[in-house]
DNA sequence: CTCTCACGTGTATGGCGTATACATCTGGTA
DNA sequence: TACCAGATGTATACGCCATACACGTGAGAG
């Protein structure tokens, strides 16, 4: 059902060889999801919208899944805000990245929509891939950390955008502010006695003004990148190295083996990634 | 559609009042996700596998929606392994939180598949919710923070095991190995000069032993934590706050005022929120 | 013993993705 | 100019999905 081979031909092929069909399908599909959801696109829908019949579509795109990827690194192409800081360094260059990336999602919600089709990467969605590793490789990272980090840090937007703006859409759906809708679910928050921690954090204020999902997080894991910088670079010399899997650090073991792990769980697990 | 003030009434409601039907309902679902995935939740299949017929499902769940929902906090309240580490401190309990949750994942794949339902949150999840905000309570942060770091912590769960179980499929799908299913899409990696920094880093042996991306962002997340932590309670007489948005240290400016923001951006999104 | 009503069934509707067979349009060659 | 092959669009149909609605039916309450 789901073709990659077909997926990645159909995202890095030459695109308009005929000029025509193909992008203006792409183009009413990406409206299409802008203006009503990921679930209101439908081949019917789209075809309908272009004022074609429905296997039209299929002479140009092989299924929906593919026409999905294709919505997908269509928009991931769109320029970011030229306005935005763009203030050297790694850190700021990562920040810059994924708030370009949370742009994104806020101009296209559907991105952060489920749907069941697997994402095959396009040339675009590779373009901001090695944007990201540039920033983290500017940290002086060895490779294999740069390219963890930058994982860490796209699987942070897309999970932050999902937060955000599932909170947005509940605001917009019923006109009425998160704090409210919450507040109108007793049946839910009658059993919340039992939740000793939680009524107490409750009752201290900790729901009162949120603080941004995005903004908080995006800072964390800076920082815990940033401890691993300096981590690195603080002392060449000193007879410690890192965990390969996780990537804590340890003393090198009297034995001096060339490699060592934390813990006999990442050790395991390197073993069990290798067998393959 | 969706009606959450009806999920709320089934998750939260007394469960068994008729003893019967509508476990064995989630049950059979439960199983069939497990074995085949949340595509293959269909009412149908659900129905047949227990020897009715469709319809019989909606005396007892009002929509597929909410059957799902049932199905995640169903999951929600399995007990975690026993025999893990259980040391204390809040870092080792929000670690030993985020494995459980991973673990979670692995055993129903499903979790981490997209499903159009908006989740709403049932006694197992908040008990796991509760468990997390008990752990970061005691790193001692001010309640909105707790709070943060606990969604931080536990969307970073999310994310990661998407990408474990993404991989973890396309490695058994084919049977072949990350490595060589990606070493395969020759169609794709002709393009890549494209992209220097990529090719740098994949000559460099970067994609060679990655790092497991649950490992190495846990770490990453929690030192990030650890690093607001320590931050906080370094010195309470000095003359300096957190941002109210983002939790970044921020010196009290001159005026005094009670509450700073560390940037116009975030002062605009505080003000934002507090319209509605 | 009858009434009632929760429970299960049968049938139908409208939407979906897409396989297959057919029609039409177009451009290159004879 | 005539013709034909391939590209492009159409018509119809199939099987799946969630679910609305009207109808039985059987066990417990009065």
């Amino acid at each position: 059902m789901v073709d990659p081979e077909r997926s990645t031909e159909l995202l890095w092929g030459a695109r308009s060889r005929r000029g025509l069909s193909l992008e203006r399908i792409v183009r009413a599909a990406i409206e299409l999801a802008d203006a009503e959801g990921l679930a209101a696109v439908s081949m019917r829908r789209v075809a309908e919208r272009l004022g074609f019949t429905t296997m039209s579509l299929y002479r140009h795109v092989p299924g929906k899944a593919e026409l999905v990827d294709l919505m997908r690194d269509e928009v991931a192409g769109e320029e970011p805000a030229a306005g935005a800081d763009r203030r050297p360094g790694w850190r700021a260059e990562l920040e810059a990245w994924a708030r370009d990336g949370l742009a994104l999602y806020r101009r296209h919600p559907w991105l952060a929509e489920p749907s069941g089709t697997r994402r095959v990467p396009g040339p675009n969605a590779v373009a901001g891939f090695e944007r990201a590793l540039g920033a983290a490789a500017r940290a002086g990272l060895p490779p294999a950390e740069v390219v963890a980090v930058v994982t860490l840090v796209g699987g942070f937007v897309e999970s932050a955008a999902r937060q955000v703006l599932e909170t947005a859409r509940a605001e917009r759906r019923t006109g009425v502010s998160e704090e409210e809708w919450w507040g109108a679910r007793d049946s839910l928050f009658q059993h919340l006695d039992r939740y000793p921690t939680l009524s107490r954090i409750y009752r201290e204020g900790g729901y009162d003004t949120p603080l941004d999902p995005f903004e908080f997080g995006l800072q964390r894991v800076l920082d815990g990148v940033e401890a691993l910088v300096r981590d690195g670079t603080r002392d060449e010399t000193r007879d410690e190295t890192r965990c390969a899997v996780c990537g804590k650090t340890v003393e090198a073991a009297a034995t001096g083996r060339p490699r060592d792990y934390c813990s006999r769980a990442c050790r395991q697990r390197a073993y069990r990634t290798r067998k393959s």
